[in-house]
DNA sequence: ATACTTAGTTACATAAAGTAAGTTAATATT
DNA sequence: AATATTAACTTACTTTATGTAACTAAGTAT
């Protein structure tokens, strides 16, 4: 691979969305923190995966990992304030999408 | 996989940008019509994959193909009106990545 | 002692992406 | 006439990512 880094800073941040379920974790955790089986039932990713992804968002400082010590074990994942500012992506694809996707065909309008 | 569809169109448009590459690829056609052999070298994916993501990005109305009966052929891809309103989306996520991205750590500001 | 619950992890199977060589069509070169 | 060149792919094969399902750990409750 070349990798010429059109720019740097926005690949990384491609990469982050880039991969799959990313996008939609982001989405879920926008309305608030969610536990582990939550996000997994929303969404229908793999808990494999879905442990996976939010240790790479933790990684990257989007998602917080808070564990409340009740019994069972009550863990919640959150946005940090980086990961809330990746409301307005969002919500740019979800405009884009109005616009322009046809919910029955899935292609052109 | 459940599948709750959140937002189907908003769904079906992640599932656009979530495939690696696609982000990069209409980055690269914003500046203008490009052929296989320069996206190639720009963004440093395989030819193989590049191929297969311009067929989708075609089916998907976002991409038009292009063919110039010249000699050796030339073939330029450009976006369409559906492919150029994905602008606003990609700059949103260039303002986040300028504001929330350390390009030293590629993580937490 | 056994069972229940959440939040994972592990082992294995399938799908997606990377690599490198090959194909096609229209010339241009020797 | 045979060989080479160029762009745009494709094919065969390898490596990586994701999906599936069963299992583990900690802390109760029965």
């Amino acid at each position: 691979m070349a990798d010429k880094t059109i720019c740097p800073k926005f690949e990384s941040a491609l990469n982050i969305l880039n991969k799959r379920w990313t996008g939609l974790i982001i989405f879920q955790l926008l309305e608030g923190a969610q536990r582990f089986s939550v996000i997994e039932g929303n969404i229908g990713i793999s808990g494999r995966v879905l442990s996976e992804r939010l240790k790479d968002l933790e990684k990257q400082g989007i998602v917080k990992r808070n564990v409340y010590d009740e019994t069972p074990v009550r863990i919640e994942y959150a946005l940090t304030e980086k990961g809330k500012a990746l409301e307005p992506v969002l919500q740019s694809i979800q405009h884009w999408a109005d616009g322009w996707i046809n919910k029955d065909t899935k292609s052109i309008v």
